[in-house]
DNA sequence: GGCATTTACCTTAGCGGTGAGATACTTTGG
DNA sequence: CCAAAGTATCTCACCGCTAAGGTAAATGCC
């Protein structure tokens, strides 16, 4: 485990000049440039950012698709398998929970639990603490399909990145990290 | 903004958090941490950079969706007013053009386009050059539509990176161009 | 010139998510 | 102790996208 507590964003750091000065163009500095020549008048640079984080995003969910179908998953899947293992024994979270770390609504964590328990990958049981809770659990076949596709997963992930020196990358995660802070909704939300 | 101070769960549940001041930890730092516990065997510090494009692909579609509501638009027909708009004049391109710049299948631009013609922000024409092509063309409404949002668009995206200094952005925006650059697809796909 | 291939756009079934709201249980405050 | 407010989960109509495939026009090859 590398060491994360670096914080590398954090403190103003020296830029790696491989950072800039990349002579190639990708597709959103066309995209600033026709603005540059259409809207001369506005400064689009924050688009240079926001713009990349999306493209980026993409590209990292249609390789994270093709790794976990050589599983029989899917990312909404994958995140519900993962949060469990993950959450450590005895894999069990109740779909609140769920919702909160896979940040989509509830309506779709109910659906999700209900195409993995057709599969057989979780169980639901009532809580017995709090009779409108549900526990969600691993099964035994859950988690091998969880560890299964895990390293096939840090390996694609590892790919994507490829393109990054470790320093680089830790760069990276410490701005990613400074920016999400910034965004509020850090830890567990409302 | 940095509200969120009494949180039940961040408090008693964890480990020491190795070397990090608590307060800079983001979702992705407790969701490191977690693997760290329950895999020590596995390396997984590509998630640090991989989850946090994720979670700062959300936080942007979210706020952005905000902005374009406010004018009536979404994300979809946003992507398309701009790509035209930014064409230049005379602010037509084929649904082809559309498609590879807003990375969705043909079919997704077709409907895209059947909404905005209803709307009247664009039109379409057959293509005198081309008997299969179309030419969509940015109609006055559609254009004013544009014009009305962009202003409001970028002060989004403003305030999402305010957390960032303007070095930091340009950083920022560096990285993900070169992790753009060598996930190829990169300015026109084939 | 004629046939096969490629290209451009549209069509449609199916899927997963959202948003609104229903239901049932729990907590809170007089 | 009870009513009101809050919480946990599920239900469902709707929406936009994908994937697969259809039609029509252009292109290439001989």
């Amino acid at each position: 485990m590398t060491d994360l507590a670096g914080r590398a964003g954090a403190r103003r750091p020296v830029v790696s000049m491989t950072a800039m000065a990349q002579a190639d163009a990708d597709a959103v500095d066309l995209i600033l440039e026709q603005w540059g020549r259409e809207r001369p008048d506005l400064d689009c640079s924050p688009m240079g950012v926001i713009a990349r984080v999306t493209q980026a995003q993409r590209e990292v969910y249609l390789a994270q698709r093709e790794t976990f179908a050589r599983h029989g998953l899917d990312a909404a899947a994958f995140d519900v398998l993962a949060a469990l293992r993950r959450a450590g024994r005895p894999y069990q979270l109740t779909p609140t929970a769920l919702m909160r770390t896979a940040l989509v609504t509830s309506g779709a964590i109910t659906q999700r639990l209900d195409r993995l328990e057709e599969k057989g990958l979780i169980s639901r049981e009532p809580s017995e603490d709090d009779g409108r809770a549900v526990l969600v659990t691993l099964t035994e076949l859950g988690g091998q399909a969880l560890d299964a596709a895990l390293p096939d997963h840090l390996e694609t992930e590892r790919r994507l990145l490829s393109g990054l020196s470790t320093d680089d990358q830790q760069l990276l995660a410490g701005l990613l990290r400074r920016l999400l802070i910034t965004l509020g909704r850090t830890p567990a939300a409302p």
